[in-house]
DNA sequence: AACTAATTGCAATAGTGTTGCAAGTATTTT
DNA sequence: AAAATACTTGCAACACTATTGCAATTAGTT
């Protein structure tokens, strides 16, 4: 879709940075950290901004978090529509071991798992580490 | 288990830093980031001595690392005997979203999932949030 | 008791993420 | 189309997380 659109579609206003960083998500094809986004926009956005950016579009169900067990943060769009009060990303993750990147297995749900007594689950996340098909 | 024991055991030499981090993971019954340690221990070590001890406590198969989707790394205790070539700690991780703890649901394993052609799985993580035994 | 290698504390440094505020921009209202 | 309003941005400052080098200390050995 493109991009003016998906912001609008969020109740995001158009502006010049969000344009940009959604471009970058658009381009990869694996989930970006704040500094991956950062290094892509070079000097033409302030780091804060594109922290504010990233915040606004998990907010609004643009993109979601990947865990990922590297110290920071990673995100991803959303390929479900999700929206402020609802992200449903029920898929796996892969992280390969060799090139680093993860990326989302769209295609491969989470199952429910029965938890011991006591226990009410609302949301669950699988990373699953390995070698990816690009590096096999 | 006693402490100097698990070090000895795991090649580790007897140190009071060594043995004041081992006695704080057996204290709590979920997972400890740094600076939880930190604050246990008020002014007895180093931030430094901390960092390096959780390092070498990771690599040695005592504890392992709770994904957690807080900033910052968590780990706990392993309970299967886990050493420096061989971390299994197949088993699912709970966050609760009330009381902020994570903790190892130890005898939930993960599922072994199928994955897309070209990929190898090597190991994998599952957080499940939701509302703990002790918040519900 | 002396030796050797591992461990610790300190100081410095790098990276990640947040906040307050003034200036600028997008959208709405008139 | 201009004015008003509310949201967004950049900058500076700050807080927290994590790592490195080095000299001094300590654990386990000989």
């Amino acid at each position: 879709m493109n991009a003016p659109l998906v912001l609008s579609n969020h109740k995001l206003r158009n502006t010049a940075a969000r344009l940009a960083v959604l471009d970058v998500f658009q381009k990869y094809t694996y989930a970006l950290s704040h500094s991956d986004i950062e290094k892509e926009l070079q000097k033409d956005f302030d780091r804060v901004t594109i922290y504010r950016t990233i915040h606004s579009f998990l907010d609004k169900g643009i993109i979601h978090k990947v865990m990922d067990d590297s110290e920071s943060a990673k995100y991803a769009l959303c390929v479900d529509e999700c929206s402020s009060d609802h992200h449903h990303d029920n898929h796996v993750h892969f992280k390969c071991s060799k090139c680093g990147n993860s990326e989302c297995l769209n295609n491969i749900q989470i199952p429910l798992m029965n938890l011991p007594i006591g226990y009410v689950a609302s949301e669950s996340n699988l990373l699953i580490e390995g070698i990816c098909k690009s590096c096999s």
